[in-house]
This record gives structure tokens, C-alpha cells and sequence, in this order.
DNA sequence: TATGAATGAGAGTTCATTCAT
DNA sequence: CATGAATGAACTCTCATTCAT
């Protein structure tokens, strides 16, 4: 009965193993996924070699960043779902909330490369499924509830989140986050049921139409 | 009598600096700014030497793209103005018809690289302030008309155009074009003058928000 | 207690950065500094990666050879002063034996470039002014004792220095040995105090007279 | 009887030869002959192209630099030797007049490329040759006058004009020139018969000496 | 096991030389 | 014939990855 191979790992190692996650996570968000492996473990406070040890080469480290982080945004869904009184609030507040978000965004959208790679990756596609499920039960929920408009299906709203949380570089943090919040209101608005709204084009885009 | 430098290129000269600048475009827009130059030589059909010939490094030549990108969509924004009957039509023609927007976004928005390139460069900036003052001319307007809710500024347009015209690799072109479609339809819902919307958090952001 | 950076460095570490010192010293004596780096790297048995990571670049490996060779001329000049019981034996001495100033000069005298580099780094501006002052205390003494004529000043004979211990390229190294012996026994001919000399033109040229 | 290739260039043909004779000399003499060919065509004034159609490579055009050159010096020897009343003097005189001689040496001493398509042009061989056939008239002339010391050949004493002309970059032009005339004068006052002389050690360098 | 040194392939850039205008 | 554009090999430097300590 062998545990977990993360499980298994000496303390020492084990906190290695975090320090480097933590630091490439930083990095990654802040400057893309192609800074040198060495800055990484630099700023993580081990040696490369260390960093090798724990991640073969650079793709596993991306893959690493992305799992530990679809898995936060999936909890994240999860206690939406069961702590918000209708889907529609649930589907705001993961809105709105999702800063996680940010790195998956940014790791899934800005290099050709990172994308290759998580898209490759069984484990990450099998945690995007599972996120997308969630969503589509908001989505459908909320217009049940007629409070989200009809005319879109959960690939719009994935789209439109992965849009809109994408770092902005080159604005300071404050108007930065202050920008994203007013740009989400703004899509929230858009996304609302009303009369008035003109019909969209095409068909409405379901959590498979985001595949490859 | 111009004697733009660019003008006075032999003609073989002018058409390898074109063939450049659009094979720079292209594969700047699909892959981003840091390509190897061997490549984009490549596929321009010339070798390296020619273009570092034309623009002296790779500054120079993110910099040429730039500015003959803002030209581009200065030009269709100025058309707009001219040929459509309001101020939000003119808004709403911009924001469909500008694709080309694309390539500034991803350049100017994907890499911190690119990003400093692009800042610290006047003739960029100029270009820039320019197809600000348009855009702020057709919020006013449209704002007047009653048509776009009053509480958005140029700056949270132009961020929302900005957000929403990045690239989605990955995603083919088919997809990509459709979904795109879908958000900027969204996106006008969310700003269309509305008396159900609640306020958005914040200040209106102008033009001069978007600066460093 | 020493912590120089250099001490610090792991056995194998140094034992590559001696080579990499030595190799360069006969590269640069025999061919100038414009060799390719990478030939120096090969001819220390390491690859090129390892001579950058020493040497950040070319002209931290021009600075390390100049340091590490005047140096070795400062500590001859000091042991003749030491071991000589007359200044005039011991500037004899020192000219003699200096075939290591050939580098030095070699380094600054030949390429432009590596004259800038030199004059600009002030670890070897001190090394050359201690040695200017360690060869006009000899220049002074052997004034005083009469043996060396008195129209000259340590600029003088320092430039002489220079000039004869330029390394011939092209001769075999046996007739350059022999040449360079005899140049040097005319020119000490030539400095000898003596009443037939005619005065030589212009003023004595101090150490001072050889700053940029 | 069709004259020398030169002779029948037409005159504007010509006049661009000269012009990047001229312009490479200087250049060659101030910074050595591995200055970028498209720099000697600009100074010059031409195209590089008009600048490959007169020298077919930068060898030749080194060879012609060096031809053009030696003629100039040998033409002085002459002179002095038509014109000065004893050898010693001519041999002083050309030793004072020759800052031409600067050029060669700059061209022969400072890399071994040079050195190498200098050696083996047999143009230039020839007039080399020459020139030290003149040197040795005098050398040997001024030996039997008694002034020369006996114990050099016309070797040592090309090997001293050599490395006393070198050029010292770096230096003010004015400094430069007063240096190099105070070091000549040492140098004279070494190469005058007297009793005092040691020996110098080894054999007397003959012109033959300096081959290969 | 952790460290950081060594390696070498590959990217950016320069420049000698050829060739179209 | 003069010009300056185009080419591609060579060089400098960086960084992912491996391996000795």
C-alpha cells in the first residue's frame, strides 16, 4: 500500500518540493513560462540540481503549476456551489473571485508551448473537465433561474472568463485590479437576461467546442 | 516631395522590407514577439542578413510592426467616424471590424518584452494618443446619444477591446473567429445603456489610465 | 580569513579557472585578443559554457589576464629592488627578465579595444601606478648614482619598456628571444649616462605623461 | 604595348582608387587591418562594391596599402642616401624622417593575418628586399666611418626602427610624436660607437635574419 | 541528497563577399 | 561602371540539462 509518491517524500524534500512550486507559480504569473529554470530555483532558495530532481525538466514543472492550481480553482467552484443560494450567484462569485484563475490563463494562453503542454497532460485535462462540469451546472441552473441569458452555453462563459482574467502587464497591480473588476462587471451585464438583447451569432459554444 | 526615408528603398529593397513586415505580423500574431529572426527571415523568403539589414534588431522590428498596426487601425477608426451615422455605431463597427487590433494587443500585451519596447517608443505613443482621442470621441458621443451607459469611460473601453481581442491559441481559426464574435456581442450588451445595470465599482477609466 | 571571491571556489571550479587564465595568457600573447572564444575554451580543455561562467564576457577575461600579469611584473619589480644592490642593477634587472611585461603590453598596445578596456578598470590602474612607482624609485636612484643619464624620467623608460617587449609575430621564437635581448642591451647602451649623448628633445616624460 | 593595369583605369576609375588607398591607409594606420571593409569604402567615399572591383579582397587591398607604402619609404632612403654626406647620417635622417615607416610596422607587427599576406606577396618581398639592401649600405658605410657600433647588422637595426615606430595607441598624437622622438634618440645614442659598450649577446641579425 | 559546475546546442548579430539594379 | 542590397558563415553569449563533488 504505497502511498502517493508526493507522499512519500522526506520533510526536507517536501518543503523543496513547495518552495519551488510556490516560487515558479509567482514567476510564471508574473513573466510567462519561459524564464531560465535557474531564476526558479534561485528564487525558491535551492540549487538547480534540486530543482531537477523534484521536476525532470521544465514541462513537468508547468504541468506541476497547473494541476496545483485547476485545483484550487475547482475547490473554489465546489465551495461556491454549495455555500451560494442560486447558480447564478455561484457563477458571480466564482467570477469574481477566481484570481486563481489568472495563472491557468496565463499559462494556458500566452505561450503556444505551455498550452501544447497542458493540453497533452491526461491528469490536467481530467481537472478542466471536472472544473467545466461544475460550470456547466451554474450555467444551466442560472437559466433555469432565467437570470443568465439563454443564448450561451458554458464554452461562452469559460471564454469570456479566461478573456477577461488574463494578466494585464505593464499596469500597476491597483488599476490592474481595479480595471478587472469593472470589466467583469461590464460581462456580468452582458451575460444577464434581457429582452433587449440582441441574439447571438452562431451557436451557443459547450465545454467541448474548447477542446484541441 | 516626401522624403520619408522608407520611400527612397530601391524598389527590390521596398519589397523585401514589406515581405518582412508582413511575415512579421503574421508570425508575431500566431506565436508572439520572441521567434527566432532566422525564422521570420525565413518565411519572409530572405535570409537573416537582409533583415537585420532593414531593422538593425529585434527591437526595430517589433517597433515597424507596431506602428504599421496602429496605422492600420488609426485608419479604420477614422473611417468609422467618417461613414457611420452615430457615435455608437461607429463603436460598434470599430470593435467588429478591428481584428487587426490583434496583433497590437498581443504584442503589446503578452510579452513584458514587447511590452517596454512598445512604451518607450514616441512615434508608437503618438499613434497610440491618437487612436485614443478617437475612441474618447466616440464614448462622448455615444454617451450623449443615450446608447452607452454612462458610468464607463475611454479607458474601460479600450481595455474591454484590448481584453477581448487577444489571441486564443490553440483554439482553430474557426473557433477562435466564432467565439470571438460571441464575446464582443456580449461585451456591447454589457455596455448598451441600461437602467437595470448596477454601477460599476470604481472610477470611469480614461485614456490617461492606460499610461505606464 | 581571507574571502576573496576566488578563493572561495570549489577545487574543480578553480583548477578550470587557472586553465582557463593560463590558456588565455599564451592565446592572447600570441594572437591578440581577438581570438574566438571559443578556441581559448578548447585550448583549456573546457567548453565554452564553462569560460562564461567565469568570465562574464570577453573583456572580464582581457581585465583577470591584465590583473593577473602585472601582478606577476609588480612582484619581479619588487624582488629586484630587493635582491639588487644598486637601482641601476635593479632596473637592469627587471628589463631583463620582464619577458611577462610582453603580455601586458601586448594587451594594451595592439587593439584599441583592449586599451579601453584596460584603461578603464581601476584594479589595474592601481596595479600600473605601484608599478610606475616601484620603477621611479630605480629611475631616480640610478639618476643619483650616476648611471643613468639625467634627461630621462620614468615615462621614458617605461615607454621603452613597451616598446621593445612588443612581441615580434612572424619570427621563430628562438630569433624573437635573441632580438628582443639585443634591443634591450642597445637600448640600456642608449640610457647609459654619458657625456657624448646629445640632449634629447622635449621635456622628460613622467609616469603621469602615459594617462589617457 | 599596353601599359601597366593602373596606367589605363580611367580617371575617375582612378581617382576612387586613390581615394580608397587613401582612406585605408589612415584607417589601417589608426586602427589596425581588421577594420570593416564597408568602414574603408564609406570613408573613401565609394560604394563597397566599387571598393571589391578595385582590391578583389581585403588581402589585396592590405598588399597594395603595403606596396604603396614601401615605395614611399624606399624613395626617402634614397633620398637620404643621395643627399646626406656620410651613411651614419642617412641612417640617422631616415630613421628621424620615416614616420611612414609606421604604417608598415603597424601593418607587419600587429596581426599575424597581415603579417602572413605581407610575407608572402613577392611585390612586396622585392621591395623589402631593396629597402634593406639601402640599410645595409648604410649600416656597413657607417661602420667603417666609425660611428656605428660593430657588433650590429642591418638586422638589429631594422628590428629597432620596427619596434620604435610601432604605433602607441592610446596616447595624444602630441605625446605620441614626442615619445617616439625621444625614444629614437635613445636609441641612437645605443647604436653610436663606443668603448664603453658590453657586448651585445649573440650574433649580428643580418637582413637575412628577418625571413619567415 | 543538495549543490552548483560543466556542457553544448542554438539564438542574436556582424561582416566579407557576391550580385541585381 | 558605381551602388548598395542580399547572403550566409562565423562569432558571441545564454540556458536547459547532466554530472562531479
Amino acid at each position: 500500500m504505497t502511498a502517493d509518491p508526493e507522499t512519500r517524500l522526506r520533510a526536507d524534500a517536501r518543503r523543496n518540493r513547495d518552495q519551488i512550486l510556490a516560487a515558479a507559480r509567482v514567476i510564471f504569473a508574473a513573466q510567462g513560462a519561459e524564464v531560465p529554470m535557474e531564476e526558479i530555483a534561485r528564487s525558491a532558495g535551492v540549487g538547480v540540481g534540486t530543482l531537477y530532481r523534484r521536476f525532470p525538466d521544465r514541462d513537468a514543472l508547468i504541468r506541476a503549476v497547473a494541476v496545483d492550481n485547476f485545483d484550487r480553482v475547482l475547490r473554489d467552484a465546489k465551495a461556491a456551489k454549495d455555500e451560494e443560494s442560486s447558480d447564478w450567484d455561484a457563477l458571480i462569485r466564482l467570477l469574481h473571485q477566481s484570481m486563481e484563475l489568472q495563472l491557468s490563463i496565463q499559462l494556458a494562453m500566452v505561450s503556444p508551448r505551455a498550452l501544447a503542454i497542458l493540453t497533452s497532460d491526461p491528469a490536467i485535462k481530467a481537472l478542466r473537465d471536472e472544473l467545466l462540469e461544475v460550470m456547466d451546472s451554474f450555467v444551466q441552473g442560472a437559466q433555469a433561474e432565467g437570470r443568465l441569458r439563454p443564448d450561451v452555453a458554458t464554452g461562452d462563459v469559460a471564454i469570456l472568463f479566461a478573456i477577461v482574467l488574463r494578466q494585464m502587464p505593464g499596469k500597476s497591480a491597483e488599476v490592474a485590479r481595479m480595471a478587472t473588476r469593472r470589466c467583469i462587471g461590464i460581462m456580468i451585464d452582458g451575460l444577464r437576461a434581457a429582452d433587449s438583447n440582441e441574439p447571438l451569432p452562431g451557436q451557443a459554444l459547450t465545454g467541448a467546442d474548447l477542446d484541441p
